[in-house]
DNA sequence: CCAAAAGTGTTTGCTCTACACCCATGG
DNA sequence: CCATGGGTGTAGAGCAAACACTTTTGG
């Protein structure tokens, strides 16, 4: 024991990376800061787990106060905790990755801490206040580690998607191109998507609308 | 804001899984607890995060100082945080995972907290101690994954090894069997591994040693 | 009838898997 | 010379990638 080193009690806080598929590009959510420290600056949603409650708790409470949003699965990322990561002294951040539905997305609203709300796409990001491009890059990374599995993929959409709609959203998150016919036979060789035997109407032929299997 | 909720300021903690392969079995380093809670339980070595002190620093620290043993790469699992995980109160716990070849392995010895510190076998362990079961749970499902590419297995031997300790700690760690040439066709077609041009002698025929390409 | 997105199969190469025998050494 | 683990090649199956045209609708 090196013994005379005091023991911490930082200050806990949660921060969530909440995506979103819009405007044909993967985008997240940010609060631009109302109080120092880094006023003015953009940052993501969170902020102090409480006595008694659990993080994914105090993550999910966080983002109902200040965005107004409930979100489905949430997942932790990695825990960021350097002792210099914010100025008024130690705070460990727990960092989580989410996704919401364009519609849903679109309801998002600022609470009291932040100025303004607005759906950042990722590939251009403002400064961002604390290690949150860390915390930003880190989710990115896992998110699109995860979207290789469908369901994941699909909780960026909303509950009824066409393919085409689902294959853009995978071709920018990859950012590469995708085969629209090796596309739609792997996807619907996985058995997971059924059709709503609705279709979407637009300027062109009509698009088949699927959702999820199973609920 | 939920306003009148206390902020919290919890203990913090990091917990290390350190893996090994030795006697053909992934092993774990446990410790058993010398002092309440849990006294007499085993548990992973770690402690508590000091004033200044980063996350894998701390780690760091909590390895030398409870089992003398120093390692390479230390990779942050997952974060826990549940009220009532620790008796004495809110401790947040950031688990770590590690690997030590088998012959760093035995130079481990067991420091003032512990009675004692043994390699259990993955595939066999005892009760333990706060919700070191989970922790442990999720270290190795990050191993399994991890040990695809072919340094994190390397990392749980010696610096020289043959080819066919390299499949047999595959083997035991994926809890299936592994085709000789299969296998030694594919880790040496990624170009990662050399020979030393030294062997191993045995009862029998000698087997090339090899090392990882680049230090 | 024109523009634009929806929808549909086949071929090719590669990667993964299954599988059996000879070799070198120590005792 | 025998027992034991070290070391080697090939054939078949399944998967991933490349590739172009017809269909349906709105304007």
């Amino acid at each position: 024991m090196a013994a005379n080193a005091q023991p911490l009690r930082p200050l806990l806080a949660v921060d969530v990376a909440l995506f979103t598929f819009m405007a044909a590009e993967l985008r997240v959510l940010l609060l631009q800061r109302r109080h120092p420290p880094h006023a003015g600056a953009w940052a993501l949603p969170g902020g102090l787990v409480d006595e008694g409650e659990g993080l994914e708790q105090a993550a999910r409470r966080e983002l109902a106060e200040e965005t107004g949003l409930t979100v489905g699965p949430l997942t932790q990322v990695h825990t960021f905790g350097d002792p210099d990561r914010d100025p008024r002294g130690r705070v460990i951040s727990v960092a989580y990755l989410a996704c919401v539905p364009a519609d849903q997305a679109e309801g998002a609203g600022p609470g009291a801490e932040a100025t303004a709300l607005a759906w950042h796409p990722v590939a251009a990001l403002p400064e961002l206040a604390f290690d949150h491009s860390r915390i930003i890059a880190a989710a990115l990374a896992r998110l699109r580690a995860d979207i290789a599995q469908l369901p994941a993929l699909a909780r960026l959409l909303p509950a009824a998607f066409t393919l085409s709609e689902l294959q853009q959203a995978l071709a920018a998150i990859q950012g590469q191109e995708v085969d629209k016919r090796n596309f739609r036979r792997k996807i619907l060789g996985l058995g997971l998507l059924e059709s709503t035997g609705r279709y979407r109407y637009g300027d062109h032929r009509p698009a088949q609308l699927f959702r999820l299997h199973q609920a």
